[in-house]
DNA sequence: TTGACATGCAACCATTTGGTTGCCTATCAT
DNA sequence: ATGATAGGCAACCAAATGGTTGCATGTCAA
């Protein structure tokens, strides 16, 4: 069970999140498939995608010589229900304070 | 309109976490409010605040010497809409493609 | 078996990040 | 006016991050 910490880090970084796109565009792509179009060479984004497998972003199967990387949307689901929900909650309160505040700001 | 770039990267740090918390529990609190029980100086904090407020996730006010801090919960929820709901659509397909990948493992 | 292809490992590098310390400025209360 | 309080600014630092290059390993196909 990967920290929630984790899941953020890894989704901090623009060139993995444009990674899980691709996957979510096309799942089940080698890393030679990840690497073309990206002005990043094969090494870099085997970082990458080790961060988004240890966050359980990613998982894969090897195949013969070829490894496949699957999106596991799970991670990104929990992140809605368990932290971004909790914002949702409340967030009219938060806006109409701070409405009010912007409106106090001209007496 | 801050980059969402931006309000992830500004997300992915457990201590801004953590001060988003503490403003969704009391809002409008000033940067000494925040500080307290935090191991960190003010001046991190100061630091935390200002990427924060960079992202839009924090609007201030000055009152006299004090400076109250607000939570904005837009952009929390733009990333729950625009980033997080785009991969739920699919996440049932993409599980049972992973459930078919690892059933196809053990062949 | 031998070359080509797919991936792995390790060392190295520059920049960013999260934090510190020290000092300065502004405002309030007495 | 003057001390205490709230915050701001800047320089500095260690560690983490995102990237590179070079070489090694494993697997497929002829």
């Amino acid at each position: 069970m990967p920290a929630m910490d984790e899941v953020f880090k890894a989704l901090a970084d623009a060139s993995r999140r444009s990674l899980l796109d691709r996957l979510h565009a096309r799942n089940g792509q080698t890393l030679n498939d990840l690497c073309d179009g990206l002005a990043m060479t094969r090494q870099a984004v085997t970082k990458h995608l080790a961060i988004l497998e240890a966050a359980n972003l990613v998982t894969t199967f090897r195949h013969g010589r070829e490894k496949l990387h699957y999106l596991n949307p799970v991670p990104i689901h929990q992140i809605g229900e368990r932290w971004i929900r909790k914002f949702e909650r409340g967030k009219l309160t938060a806006l109409s304070e701070l409405k009010r505040q912007l409106e106090k700001r001209d007496e």
